[in-house]
DNA sequence: ACATGTTCCGTGTACGTACACGAATAAAAA
DNA sequence: TTTTTATTCGTGTACGTACACGGAACATGT
């Protein structure tokens, strides 16, 4: 249609230089008119390129299975994407270690990666891993918890404000009159997780706005997690003079609050917490557990990988804040949830 | 490897004969060991074979969107394996006439796809239909609702029973004593809606199975869905002498009954329903819906498309029940599903 | 005048597979 | 023996793109 040749065509579509001017216009009009789009099949059998996508995010620990999930997501875009000459490599540090995440962060940035999805566990760690993936024009994307940076690529995880605004009002339903509601972070780096104050903060701002909703709430902090420390904690809480009608569990400890809840048989407890993750799942099953909330987690691996995809092998715009939905989890329906 | 050339191995891969048994035994053999998969994409590339994927279900209607949403992912899907080539044709049917159910399928048959999504409305002419595609070898799967039949490829959809039974769940928390449930069934041919059966014995089995619960319930059912037939049948259930704690209905109705409620400014009521159409997102926003209960009808379109091309062009084994979550929505978290 | 450089473009081969065609060989028929 | 037929296989071209290579045309320098 142009009058030239592929070689010319190809040489316009990569910006590979070479071309008379009038003749690059001329190919653009014609590819602009005739909707011409590259068939990604033929280019990718053509192009021998193998792209790199790096994962850095936490390693599955004792304390909660939780970042296993994303990684299997993650591992499902891969599988699905395979053909498209796409290597995938994990980059996974002890979330309790901020030396940890730097050192993988650094091996990846040796890995020479063409996309990178992050879980930006360590703020100011963050932020220079970041600026070296702009300097480096390696698009990354965070996961799970948002960081404002307008470089970014985009974010995949839940809206963590709306969730703890979603739980009062769960928890609303079971409200007794004459009694309180008890909110637990448990958490030994409280200030690092911004998702677990906003979780509360979307909490109490339910009741602010509600005002017809009665409720007396107090807010704990437990700093250690070991066994011992829950129950002291849980002992002075359960010790006091008014009876308690719920807790609301600002992360996915919440089994550690169900076991004791369930060791002591107390009744009548609404107990709402976060994260289909096996430990909670057997709490859930003997309702003891009433509600999770689940944002996701293999699903938030699926989509950041076939984000990068979309950007650097489709050349497609892809959405910058990816908010997943609010799950709610109760015994009769967690079963579906598992793979999500 | 083999010994032999392109063209001999292609004559093994697709049965095409001409080959020695020796041969082709060696050449499996190899391709066996060697883990040897056909390239998907260079495959499509040569093969100018396009697959032509059938579409079978209910046009959108003025009482319900809600098959608006499976078209929807429908079509995503079918842009996400566009490459592919593969062409998808829909047939939408009045839900409300057989005649339409049986024109629709006709014309599918005629268009002799590769593949079909069917919604079995109908239970007889489903089978018939079925019966047709069996005998010209052409894939289906059920989506929506299900159908007990050996050859299906697969069924897509909810478990409607644990979905009345999770409502029963929702309903408890709010139960006052002294007062009752209410479950309505709005439908004109209920015997032919297997689903909303299912999930009224669902609701019903929950508080049978948890005795502890105190609880009673009526069952209405409602033939004409016109508002005045709606307010007389809701007059007389108000106007009982029991209180009414909670109200279950059986299907994405439930904004007919919303409206009634919140016209009269009737206060208390746990209202619970199907579906996030358009229709029940006013009245979930203002509060007179406590929760809708979702099937992902977006995904479900989606997943069925995404069945057929795993099963008929990438030769892969599909799962044959796809269960998708009973999703809970509510205020909050409802603007995060509308596009699943 | 010639050599050299620059700009622009066409050609050829490759990617991994599908498929039509025909060649080689062996077996059967004449 | 020759001819025919069946069986088995290799070859060539195509799909739509990427990219290396080299050639033509023209400009620049000596």
């Amino acid at each position: 249609m142009a009058g030239v040749s592929a070689g010319t065509i190809d040489r316009v579509i990569h910006n590979r230089g070479e071309v008379a001017e009038i003749t690059r216009k001329r190919v653009m009009r014609i590819i602009r008119e005739s909707h011409y789009v590259p068939d990604i099949l033929a280019r990718t059998l053509a192009s021998r390129k193998i792209f790199r996508f790096a994962v850095l995010i936490p390693k599955e620990n004792s304390d909660s299975s939780f970042w296993s999930k994303p990684l299997i997501g993650v591992n499902n875009a891969l599988v699905e994407i395979s053909h498209f000459g796409i290597n995938g490599k994990m980059f996974l540090f002890d979330q309790f270690s901020r030396l940890s995440f730097e050192r993988q962060a650094e091996r990846m940035m040796q890995y020479e990666p063409d996309a990178a999805i992050i879980a930006p566990i360590y703020y100011q760690e963050t932020l220079s891993i970041a600026e070296k993936c702009r300097n480096r024009n390696i698009p990354y994307i965070f996961i799970n918890s948002n960081l404002k940076d307008s470089n970014k690529l985009g974010f995949v995880g839940q809206d963590s404000r709306q969730s703890g605004y979603l739980a009062a009002r769960l928890m609303s339903y079971s409200l007794r009159p004459d009694s309180k509601l008890i909110v637990i972070n448990i958490s030994s780096a409280l200030e690092s997780h911004k998702h677990i104050m906003n979780r509360q903060a979307g909490f109490e701002s339910f009741f602010r706005e509600n005002s017809g909703i009665n409720a007396d709430f107090l807010v704990h902090h437990i700093k250690d997690m070991d066994r011992d420390s829950i129950d002291n904690s849980l002992k002075g809480i359960f010790s006091g003079p008014v009876p308690i009608s719920g807790i609301f569990v600002t992360n996915s400890k919440v089994y550690k609050i169900a076991r004791f809840i369930k060791e002591r048989s107390i009744e009548n407890i609404t107990l709402i917490g976060y994260d289909l993750i096996d430990e909670n799942i057997e709490y859930v099953e003997n309702n003891t557990i009433d509600f999770l909330i689940s944002q996701r987690p293999v699903e938030q691996g699926y989509r950041g990988i076939m984000t990068l995809f979309n950007y650097v092998v489709l050349n497609k715009r892809v959405k910058k804040e990816q908010h997943l939905p609010i799950d709610i989890i109760t015994k009769e329906n967690y079963r579906f949830y598992i793979k999500y």
